[in-house]
DNA sequence: ATAATCACCTGCTCGC
DNA sequence: TGCGAGCAGGTGATTA
């Protein structure tokens, strides 16, 4: 589920209930995830959540002890349950809460992660976040960023983009449907792109996910009691998953390929 | 250094 | 109906 619109609706929507919680118990039912949960995780317990923050795809939970840091990788999901409900197949971990909720994740494919890093540590520093790229949507990402970046630069303009040293949140949905705005064909090399048109991409990842965010907002709202599975607004989509069927804007078929393992559709008459 | 590929893991869909 | 192949929203490690 998770691209950057999916998380920053996710820590929007479990922010309320934790903000101020004491988590009272960390039951950790299976460690073996993207990497293995530590048992310094146990530091959480009895600590006040100070607070939430998104960097990246990465949700990290502040306390007095140290920050939890969250990654819900290809399927995670973290929502809130009461008490009593029973847990299900690959309910990897929870948080029971002094108000009463249980925060619970869930991850079929375990490609997330818990990580602990102890207070007096910036979490900046954290090897997992360290080398990040910007935001897209602070203004440290732009146009002229994307130009200087991709000189010299012969790899695809998607997996430039997707590439979390460059910019972090243009996953596959979100990269696929910013180049079909932009004009721009994804198999073109980084390096050849002028920068006016860097500054119509820029605009666009940044447009398509301060969208899906908004959406987010209403789509998935209920943290608490809902199954918490988002959609992806498929009915907005402009290319992906769209591969053969006929361009919104010019009707000409969609192309599909697959760029760095990853499926790649695009409309050869509207992108150049 | 750069760019492409592999690997982690389960579940679902598709074609035979 | 069953079964293998291929694919899925991420990203660090490994290979050319």
């Amino acid at each position: 589920m998770p691209e950057l619109p999916e998380v920053e609706t996710t820590k929007r929507g479990i922010e309320p209930w934790l903000k101020g919680a004491t988590i009272e118990q960390v039951v950790v039912r299976q460690p073996q995830l993207r990497w293995p949960v530590v048992n310094e995780i146990q530091q959480l317990q009895g600590q006040v959540i100070q607070g939430l923050q998104r960097r990246a795809k990465y949700i990290l939970v502040a306390t007095d002890a140290g920050t939890a840091i969250w990654h819900l990788g290809m399927s995670g999901s973290l929502r809130l349950v009461e008490p009593n409900e029973d847990t299900r197949l690959h309910d990897h971990i929870d948080w029971q809460l002094s108000n009463g909720k249980i925060l619970r994740y869930h991850d079929p494919r375990r490609f997330g992660a818990l990580l602990w890093l102890p207070a007096g540590q910036a979490w900046q520093d954290s090897e997992y976040l360290a080398h990040l790229g910007p935001e897209p949507l602070s203004d440290a990402f732009d146009g002229d960023y994307l130009y200087q970046r991709s000189r010299g630069k012969k790899q695809a303009v998607k997996t430039f983009v997707m590439d979390g040293k460059v910019v972090v949140g243009a996953g596959n949905i979100y990269a696929n449907e910013a180049l079909f705005l932009a004009g721009i064909r994804p198999t073109t090399a980084a390096g050849r792109i002028s920068r006016v048109r860097y500054q119509r991409l820029a605009e666009h990842i940044k447009q398509v996910l301060a969208a899906a965010i908004e959406q987010g907002g209403t789509t998935l709202r209920d943290f608490v009691g809902g199954d918490g599975q988002p959609g992806y607004f498929a009915q907005q989509l402009y290319v992906y998953g769209r591969g053969g069927k006929p361009c919104r804007q010019c009707s000409q078929t969609l192309t599909e390929i697959r760029l760095g393992q990853r499926s790649t559709v695009y409309c050869q008459s509207c992108q150049r």
